[in-house]
DNA sequence: GTGCTGGAAGTACGA
DNA sequence: GTTCGTACTTCCAGC
């Protein structure tokens, strides 16, 4: 534990002076770790932070009563025991052989539990490992004792972990071992999903792991870049890296050798630990950015410990249940370690401040996490951010940053009485995103050249806002961050926008000034996507999401804002999928826009599609999933191919399998260009022949249009599915709602305004919000927490796909919201839509798909909602929103009867119609 | 010199 | 068990 705290004051005193110390203990590795290990160690703060539970005053406490101590014991556990591990982990020995683990004894004390378990993992560990690595876990399993705990964590979660363990970490998480450092780990282990997410942050943990790994890390990391420690390292633990699947890659060298492919190989491979190295690797590597992303990474690390609590804590407590360990922090990846090392520098100085008062703290401990963390903020608030230059100044203190705002995972509506949070400019449909091996990639781009525009409505303060935006997902799944990209701040002559870096829940938050000057409206000209590697997210402990092939994301932008009567209202919107990777941006087909959302199961009505890579031989084929995921019916649709270009591609909407439903039936179609070239799963609902369409109403005028329509709905991809989960959601209400009964019904609807978002609001007094913790707590505990529980249990987790989906679409529809898709997404690219959107953004919406509408919060308030509820809970908030709306109600309907879809489309007109107003208003 | 891009090499993994 | 194709990462080079 003592060791604990130094290493958690370190961290955040003097990245420099933390150096110091950590280094001290790692001796060996220090000097390249240094800077990651500065970062675990900060991590480790960081992931103390995490802990929030531990952190987290607020929620913490809440937390702690809610959920019960154990946490927090954990936590402190952790917290200490990361502590320890960390210096475990710092002391390169840790991994290696050595087994130092300097602090190994202390570690052994607060990882205890853990322990335990962990050492299971160990010994799988150790089987993976190469000999050296087995020596090096067995190492570490003594060591685990103590230090494992973490690095069990990590491992046990997937198992993978063996490899994981350490490299895991490191890899992974380096990042996320960053965070948590060992904590996180631990702690979080795993927090996993969401913290996934973060992961990028920095991995805090892993550096624990890393460190071992680290230690081999370190070199690993090749540091290339970084340094020559590696050699050393690498030496060490990656000697393994033989692969180095690159023989190219220098720093490889065998670190990065790793490093690149290696990926989860080398987690892996026993060298698990090695891979360690991997991350290490990474994030050594990474640097490069680093610097942004060290900023981001202190910043973040203050953040994120505070809202990562609620997250965390959730997820620590699961984790608890699960693993025993929870690592919250741990998510982060090694990215971190880079960019804590980098950020060592920037932290320096942004912690600076903080830091040094921290420093005092330092001390904090994990404790002190809270405080800190408030501290950080403060001193954000301070000034002592970087945030440079801009008018704006971020030493405000943000109020939202109460804990008790919305976790990352949680879904807001885009609007909320007089407000409307909208994309009015949506970003471009493909953005490669840059590894931290790479240079950025520049900001996300508009279609039409510029960049993304975000703007509040209906908000006539004179004080700035902050609007934050981190990287969501763009699945059929429920918007939440997502764990293999995180924001990446963009600097420069080019940037005219001021941002900050923050963690949150282990995700990078880039914090944005919203000025009343400039009426609420901002130009995310400063935000770049990083990729993480997958190999080091999916080792997380917590971590379910693949990877591979989950390469689109949504930029999601939130924006709190305090009442009169205390409360806050947050408003949440999500753009358009933006396509991350490079290939498919090549060759991938991409929808983007739909003409046609439902119809009836008789089909036979021309659909047009909208969006990028469709070939003359472009099939496009029709899937009805059940909820595991096996398919009940497939059908290939035919497509005009006289109208086909590389933007559109016309289809007809092949009949219905059966064309006596009774209730609106959900089924997807993706766009295939061959083999392994499909875009992603979009959402179409069969009506009941005799069913009037209500969305179709609204579609009407599209199909007046005819194929036109297309610019009408803007579906997401996702598109989702919203409806289905929407239902689910109905029991989560309670959950939900309950948790956020805060936010009252206002869903309001908001009509959307925004087309693109969804909104939603929540009202998260932090009283509600307390409330809403507790209830969710369950839910809570997985990151997207609240949410997701609820969405399960709706969408009934299976879900399958449609599970997902369901969640999705009920979150779907959130998101969708949000996201853009349906509206947002449209508006970028369509010329319609877009003008509409923002602007009109209410009335465009229509894309909106609701989607943003989503939230089940909203839900849950609304009263309609909670009529709905009952039969489609969801769903009727969701479609407050807008167009949208209408659309996401039927989904639900689903599995209502049409008369429920009658009612609910009253509902549902029924808030819009409120919603207008207040959106007006 | 730095940052942003586009392109492609090399490796791991799955079919 | 081997081969091939795909996806992921890392590099390289140009602007």
């Amino acid at each position: 534990m003592q060791d604990t705290f130094c290493l958690s004051v370190n961290p955040k005193l003097s990245f420099g002076a933390t150096a110091g110390k950590e280094r001290c203990v790692t001796s060996l590795s220090a000097d390249m770790k240094s800077a990651e290990e500065d970062a675990y160690s900060y991590a480790p703060n960081v992931s103390l932070s995490l802990p929030v539970g531990m952190g987290n005053p607020c929620l913490a406490t809440q937390y702690h009563t809610l959920q019960s101590s154990p946490v927090i014991s954990v936590t402190s556990c952790h917290q200490t025991g990361y502590s320890f591990q960390n210096d475990n982990h710092n002391a390169p020995g840790y991994y290696l052989p050595h087994g130092l683990r300097p602090n190994g004894a202390p570690a052994l004390e607060s990882p205890r539990i853990e322990i335990t378990a962990y050492s299971q993992y160990p010994e799988d560990e150790v089987e993976e490992s190469c000999s050296e690595d087995h020596v090096i876990k067995r190492g570490v399993n003594s060591i685990v004792t103590l230090t494992l705990p973490n690095a069990d964590g990590y491992r046990d979660p997937s198992c993978l972990s063996p490899a994981s363990s350490i490299s895991s970490r490191s890899c992974n998480s380096e990042a996320s071992s960053y965070e948590s450092g060992f904590y996180n780990y631990d702690n979080s282990p795993q927090n996993s999903p969401w913290q996934s997410p973060c992961v990028s942050p920095k991995g805090s943990s892993s550096l624990l792991s890393c460190h071992h790994a680290s230690g081999p890390a370190a070199s690993p990391r090749h540091s290339p870049s970084t340094s020559p420690q590696i050699g050393a390292v690498a030496e060490e633990g990656w000697p393994a890296q033989p692969r180095g699947s690159r023989p190219n890659s220098p720093s490889c060298g065998g670190g990065n050798s790793s490093g690149s492919m290696g990926k989860r190989k080398y987690s892996f491979n026993g060298t698990s630990y090695h891979q360690t190295p991997c991350s290490p690797n990474q994030s050594p590597i990474p640097s490069p950015h680093g610097s942004p992303r060290v900023s981001v990474t202190d910043d973040n690390w203050l953040v994120s410990t505070n809202q990562c609590t609620n997250s965390a804590i959730v997820a620590a407590i699961s984790a608890l249940t699960t693993d025993g360990v929870v690592d919250m922090g741990e998510g982060i990846p090694i990215k971190t370690r880079k960019t804590m090392l980098d950020l060592s520098t920037s932290m320096s100085l942004k912690v600076e401040p903080g830091g040094e008062v921290l420093g005092t703290d330092g001390e904090l401990c994990h404790e002190d996490y809270p405080s800190r963390l408030a501290l950080k903020k403060e001193s954000y608030c301070g000034g002592f951010l970087d945030v440079p230059q801009h008018p704006y100044s971020w030493s405000k203190p943000k109020p939202y940053l109460s804990p008790s705002l919305p976790a990352l995972d949680w879904q807001l509506h885009s609007c909320s009485g007089p407000y409307n949070l909208q994309i009015e400019v949506q970003p471009k449909s493909h953005h490669r995103a840059h590894y931290e091996t790479e240079g950025s990639r520049g900001a996300v781009k508009a279609l039409s050249g510029g960049h993304p525009v975000v703007q509040l409505y209906g908000y006539m303060e004179s004080e700035p806002l902050t609007l934050q935006l981190f990287i969501g997902t763009a699945d059929d799944r429920l918007l939440r961050p997502h764990a293999f990209y995180q924001v990446h701040r963009i600097t420069g002559k080019t940037v005219s926008t001021a941002s900050h870096e923050v963690m949150q829940s282990n995700t990078k938050v880039l914090e944005i000034p919203l000025l009343p000057e400039n009426n609420m409206r901002a130009i995310i000209d400063c935000a770049g996507i990083l990729k993480l590697r997958n190999s080091d997210i999916e080792l997380r402990k917590g971590e379910t999401d693949i990877g591979r092939k989950n390469t689109r994301v949504r930029l999601v932008f939130r924006v709190h804002i305090n009442q009169p009567n205390g409360r806050t209202v947050s408003l949440q919107a999500a753009s358009n999928p933006i396509e991350c990777s490079q290939r498919s941006a090549q060759e991938l087909p991409l929808v983007e826009k739909q003409s046609v959302d439902s119809y009836p199961a008789t089909g036979g009505k021309m659909m047009l599609l909208s969006g990028l890579n469709f070939l003359p031989d472009s099939k496009v084929v029709f899937v009805e999933k059940a909820q595991d995921g096996h398919h009940l019916w497939e059908t290939e649709a035919k497509v005009d191919k006289d109208s086909v270009k590389s933007s559109t591609i016309v289809v007809e909407i092949p009949p219905y399998r059966n064309q006596r439903i009774s209730s609106p039936v959900q089924v997807n179609f993706y766009v295939c260009n061959g083999k392994r070239k499909r875009s992603q799963y979009q959402r179409f609902t069969y009506l009941p022949p005799n069913v009037p369409i209500i969305k179709t109403e609204p579609s009407d005028e599209y199909d007046s249009l005819g194929t036109a329509r297309l610019p009408m709905h803007s579906k997401p991809y996702y598109n989702q599915p919203r409806i289905t989960p929407i239902m689910p959601v109905a029991d989560p209400d309670a959950c939900l709602v309950g948790g956020y009964p805060s936010c009252p019904p206002r869903h309001a609807a908001m009509p959307s305004p925004s087309p693109s978002s969804s909104p939603t609001l929540h009202d998260l007094s932090p009283v509600v919000y307390t409330k809403c913790l507790p209830n969710s707590p369950t839910h809570a505990a997985p990151p997207g927490s609240m949410v997701t529980p609820i969405q399960e249990t709706p969408g009934c987790p299976s879900i399958g796909h449609s599970a997902s989906p369901d969640h999705n679409t009920s979150l779907g529809m959130l998101h969708s919201q949000g996201s853009p898709n349906h509206l947002n997404s449209p508006h970028g690219y369509h010329p319609i839509y877009a003008n509409s959107s923002p602007s009109s953004s209410p009335v465009s919406h229509p894309s909106t798909p609701g989607a943003t509408a989503e939230s089940p919060f909203v839900q849950a308030y609304s009263p309609s909602q909670a009529q709905a509820a009952a039969s489609s809970p969801s769903l009727l908030p969701e479609d407050a929103s807008p167009p949208s709306m209408a659309v996401t109600i039927k989904q639900e309907p689903q599995e209502l009867d049409q008369v429920y879809l009658d009612d609910v489309n009253e509902i549902i007109r029924n808030d819009l119609s409120s919603i207008s107003v207040h959106t007006h208003a």
